[in-house]
DNA sequence: ACCTTGAATAGACGTACGTCAACATAGAGG
DNA sequence: CCTCTATGTTGACGTACGTCTATTCAAGGT
């Protein structure tokens, strides 16, 4: 899996390279479970976008498959962990939802003669 | 796979219901796999969003794959189709990207009381 | 009617994925 | 040390997914 940084201009603007998609794409599919993009979500609505993974663990499946889940997210980039005594944390990186939000921009609209 | 309509706050106003996190997760998918998400690129960024199947086709893989994901992504709701004479042309739904787009911007930030 | 080109469908095959139970690891606190 | 609680890891299982070849469908042109 690619370390998934940061990327690319708004989708409307020009075509992904195939090397740009499959970065981006790891992203995308990270979000594309219904589990793993809940867990995303309460996080992100944390405060300080950061968690215990005690305070999200609730999602209806095991917890090692909440544990798989999260390792996920963080191997796509989206989550970074932190070990503090007896619990762990997780927190976003706004700077890569900030990527992926612009990425779904679509700003210019090219040639919209009209 | 659900009708996908827009859907949903910013992540980081607040979690999702399980609902929510089922519906927005199946265009968050649809984009990730690369070669999707390359198509997907390819007709955003043509005029007037849209495409021919034909302009499109050069992902590096078979015609009926092309098909196949084409498919996909129309039925997460991501693009329509329309035939017109001999060709097919496909066209992103701009309501779905900007809804997307929204969920991703992490604007209020909440409690960061620094 | 026939053939050609553009695109969708059907079926098959290997791989990746989501899930779980069982086990392992990490600190905290007696 | 031992144990209790919080997470992560392993290995297994069934299902979904991406891809292909072969075939079919749709429109045009001759």
């Amino acid at each position: 899996m690619l370390p998934a940084e940061p990327c690319c201009p708004p989708l409307t603007e020009r075509e992904l390279t195939a090397e740009e998609a499959q970065r981006t794409a790891a992203m995308f599919k990270a979000l594309g479970d219904p589990v793993r993009l809940r867990l995303f979500s309460k996080v992100a609505s944390h405060p300080d976008n950061e968690a215990c993974v005690c305070d999200i663990a609730d999602v209806g499946v095991s917890q090692p498959t909440v544990s798989h889940h999260l390792k996920k997210l963080k191997e796509a980039g989206l989550l970074a962990s932190e070990r503090r005594g007896t619990w762990v944390y997780y927190r976003v990186e706004p700077s890569v939802l900030a990527a992926m939000g612009q990425l779904l921009s679509l700003a210019p609209a090219p040639a919209k003669v009209a």
